[in-house]
DNA sequence: GTCGCGTGAGAAAACCTTTTCTCACTTGAC
DNA sequence: GTCAAGTGAGAAAAGGTTTTCTCACGCGAC
């Protein structure tokens, strides 16, 4: 303990803690020998006495970090200034596993836990709703009166579109996910409202495979052929954009795609690079992790749902210009 | 306290951990109690006293999670049921970034730390080498006497060309990332080694785009085409198919294609998916995990470089049958 | 009947901080 | 010169656990 290095015993903490009475001297010798000998207090004996860990549990469903990785970052990011630090728990969908990790993390007093997965309307395999530290969802369903943030689906299905249609596209097709995700009909709804609702939509998969085939079947259909495709993931556009090459079909001069999701390695090795729609998951993480703190601290946090805005990425798979913003 | 719920005070502390001398009634009683009311031991007291935290820093400089993910993945595994938990800091090549996880994870008396990366022949922008706690090295270079592992590449890189070689192909060439990588040469050695040291070695970048030129190049030349490709990764060798089957050649039939990587996102979405050579990144996670724990608990542990052999994944890129083992 | 030993269980110290309390000493005022 | 107020710094408690030490009691043996 820095005290003996020094001269006095609980003294030192006042002086490096900048709190009690004593000299200005005092103070200023302790700090510099504290300092010297590279004094750091000990995390587990403050946390001990002051309830609070500095410390907060990450559980994730997401076993290829798409979602995970760039909310993880925006929670460390957000934190690290604090001196919080995160304890990543994957959970692989499995019951048994999650409980253990978050009694671990109990166990570890985490001052609040985030709860991540991979699609908004499912919850995770544990139930979080009875803890008595602060829980926070990101990009997975939440509990009643929790704090839940999610990317805004349906403003981002909108901006895509009316970015189609600025560009002057009419004909736009909407290639996407299973019907059963809640943001692929939210995403559908928005589409239809800006594109019309008599505009076809293609419910698949979130493959690759699933976009080529898609613009299979559109393309064997009678009549006038799509002039845009908006796609349901990145994924799936990559699928489209390979199949209309095969076809010969020119992109974009010919038809314009557009994804969702801005996954960099997929988003930008396709050729050409594509337009898509950013989730914004790491200022996401970011959000989740200033509330889980400011529950942590007890201030107030209002409960609810909230909607962070989306963001458009122009590459060159749409065609048009930059965006003015 | 359970103390106070069952009848005595540190008694119970010897029930629970099946110490001192005790009536095997009294056990069986504070026992009981103690399940009843869900008593969980606060492990930042006992770590406190034990000096062990149960908590071990991974340190990581792979944005992507391209590694870190499956390490993660791996240690995660291999520590949970230790009652281990895992902060993960992300320092992107932020050294100062860099110290305060480090200062953090020191602060709230981590039992070791791992460290990754996302390649072998880099160190971390910030030195780990005199901590007072273990430091084991996961695909990244080490310190002097400490314990690093690392993927074969060697071995694995004569996997994929002894293959090539056993479905018939003998005009092979290889593609792949930077010359100044240290795998990289480890794999064009290999290479040379198995298909012969006139064969084509073409050095580029770690993309789809320089799978796709270096095709290109390949197929411009005169004289007669290769008959595979072993690529340097997954990205790289999606590329090269992209290419061949614009040029109408055909893979597997004309041509073998062999990644290495096994990034599922990539190398199963490809068409045809790709064979290619899995790192074994979780289980070399899982060995980092037991390693630092066992530094962690004074098991003597030999320093220097583990390299775990890689492991060939058939599909269909390169024709031929599913391996015999 | 007394001594000793074995057994069960509680007391206390230790781990490292922070915070509150107390005490001694100085200084200023009357 | 005495008293009050103020100042600097150490003592002590608290936080939750584990471990070692101590104590009281009962029983068997002489």
């Amino acid at each position: 303990m820095a005290a003996a290095a020094a001269v006095s015993i609980s003294t030192a903490s006042k002086a490096l803690n900048d709190t009690g009475r004593m000299g200005s001297e005092t103070r200023e010798r302790v700090k510099r020998i504290a300092a010297e000998i590279g004094y750091r207090p000990n995390a587990l004996a403050r946390g001990l006495l002051s309830k609070r860990s500095f410390t907060i549990g990450l559980l994730t469903n997401d076993t290829y970090g798409r979602f995970t990785l760039p909310v993880m970052a925006g929670i460390s990011d957000a934190l690290v200034d604090h001196g919080v630090s995160v304890f990543l728990c994957a959970i692989e969908d499995d019951p048994a596993l999650a409980q253990i990790h978050v009694d671990a993390m109990l166990d570890k007093q985490v001052d609040g836990i985030i709860a991540t997965g991979k699609r908004l309307d499912r919850r995770l395999p544990v139930d979080l709703s009875n803890l008595h530290v602060p829980v926070v969802y990101a990009f997975t369903e939440g509990t009643q009166n929790s704090v839940t943030f999610r990317s805004d689906d349906e403003q981002g299905a909108r901006l895509a579109v009316e970015w189609l249609v600025k560009i002057g596209r009419r004909r736009i097709a909407h290639i996407t996910g299973p019907e059963d995700f809640f943001s692929v009909r939210e995403r559908a709804g928005a589409y239809h409202e800006v594109a019309g609702h008599r505009q076809p939509v293609l419910y698949g998969v979130w493959s690759e495979s699933w976009g080529h085939d898609a613009v299979e079947q559109l393309w064997k259909r009678s009549g006038e052929k799509p002039d845009a495709l908006f796609c349901g993931n990145d994924q799936i556009a990559r699928g489209a954009v390979d199949a209309l090459r095969e076809r010969g079909v020119k992109v974009p001069q010919d038809v314009s795609v557009i994804g969702f999701d801005n996954w960099e390695i997929v988003a930008a090795q396709t050729r050409p690079p594509l337009t898509t729609v950013d989730m914004e998951l790491k200022e996401l993480g970011r959000q989740a992790g200033l509330t889980v703190l400011a529950l942590a601290e007890g201030r107030p946090v209002e409960p609810g749902v909230r909607k962070l805005p989306c963001r458009l990425i122009v590459r060159q798979s749409c065609g048009g210009e930059a965006p003015q913003g």
